[in-house]
DNA sequence: AAATATTATATTGTTAACAATTATTTTTAT
DNA sequence: ATAAAAATAATTGTTAACAATATAATATTT
């Protein structure tokens, strides 16, 4: 028998070829992260070259990535216009908002049985470093912990379909806050995070679904506030000052 | 002023130019169709050429549609083998179940509040249907009827969202059922989608959504009895007869 | 004849050129 | 100077050729 002839691909199959089969994949996860973080807002246009540019990959990857998000309605796909980030409308971030609604309560309240010792832990430092965040007034990264408590969350449950559902609910969240919330209440209330881990501690699973579903209701509440409001700014905005 | 030229695009703009845009799309739900009505079987292989004849599109649309798919779990992209329907291990289909679980009942119950009149209708006659592939023994229709059912509650909540997701999860029991379901049991109860009709009607939003939770469990469990079976089956087809 | 090696074929992955459309700038006319 | 028209540039959409890989078929060796 022969010695078999050594492929020179596999060898020096470093990170390069393992991910290079998820170029899309990781061009998605970048730009989710973009908006979760409020770096990339609504309606902004996400030209194919410049993404090419950025990501240091083809035309090709860029724009099936383009189509990946725009199957999960993260951006829009405008015809022979190109892909601008989504920017939801009333209805739309109702939907998500019920969803939510519908997704989360339940489950914490599930795992509220079944979460580990050393999750609760990785919880707990979580919210440890929002509390920071509130401290220093840093909108941004408190937003971007906020929403990724409850993707935590979702990754607790080991499910990932239920994960990546979550992910993609915050992650819209992200861009309604983005357009309809004031500076002042665009996140999970303060200690609410908290009262949720030690519901979770104290195994009440009934009592932490409910305040989950207080916790969503009131961002709800408040981006309806504030929609009303931003309404009524506009209109002068729009109509101008005085006219001497 | 001029007469305005006219775009003769627009002009006769029927059917074909208002689609044109979501060709990926349509490919989608085509083959979405197929793997719930079990005419596409898990691990079969979905050739670019074969799809682009079947569909009459170039190839890149084809290989836009696979990645569609691909990101909803309905089949796996082998690097350079090509596109498989995907084939749910064990984990994976546990995964549906938990998702179907936590969302399902949930979205009963708030149905049994906001449901119409109409749509009440719609969903009654659909059980008719499914009485009438069940007399037939029409097996393939039944799966489809019963698979369709979920996904029509899910749109008369009105939320695009959750419709998007049940119907995933869905297509993804269709999946299932085809691996490990025993030709008996391999559909919603009889008479459960009536009872859960009944209890809508009703409005009994705790009794609707624990008929769901147990209707769910059900197939479940039998998934899970039939996979034991199958199992054991398989080890006699591998080792053989007698050695005699 | 069976197993291996080699060649040929078919399929997928990528790139680059081209076509179609939109956005921008320049020109022209009032 | 302003507004419409034309020309230019930039961007997106599509196609086709090419490269890389895997599968199938043939030939070779033991």
């Amino acid at each position: 028998m022969q010695i078999v002839k050594p492929k020179t691909k596999d060898i020096n199959a470093g990170d390069q070829n393992l991910h290079k089969e998820n170029i899309e994949k990781r061009i998605v996860d970048r730009i989710f992260q973009a908006v979760i973080e409020q770096r990339l807002l609504p309606n902004t246009k996400l030209s194919e070259s410049k993404l090419c540019e950025t990501f240091g990959v083809g035309r090709m990857h860029v724009r099936r990535a383009l189509l990946l998000l725009s199957s999960q309605g993260i951006i829009n796909l405008q015809s022979n216009r190109g892909a601008f980030v989504a920017s939801p409308d009333q209805n739309q971030s109702n939907e998500v908002f019920e969803a939510r609604l519908l997704i989360e309560p339940t489950l914490i309240r599930t795992l509220t049985a079944s979460i580990q010792a050393l999750q609760l832990d990785d919880i707990s430092h979580h919210i440890h470093q929002e509390d920071l965040a509130r401290q220093n007034n840093d909108r941004t990264n408190l937003i971007r912990l906020s929403g990724e408590f409850h993707v935590k969350l979702a990754e607790a449950s080991g499910n990932t379909i239920i994960t990546k559902t979550v992910r993609q609910l915050v992650t819209k969240t992200s861009l309604i806050i983005g357009i309809y919330g004031s500076s002042s209440h665009a996140y999970c209330a303060d200690g609410a995070h908290q009262q949720l881990l030690d519901a979770i501690k104290k195994r009440k699973p009934d009592q932490a679904a409910e305040i989950m579903t207080c916790l969503l209701k009131q961002i709800w509440a408040q981006i309806n506030i504030d929609t009303h409001n931003a309404k009524s700014e506009t209109l002068d905005d729009i109509l101008g000052g005085s006219l001497s």
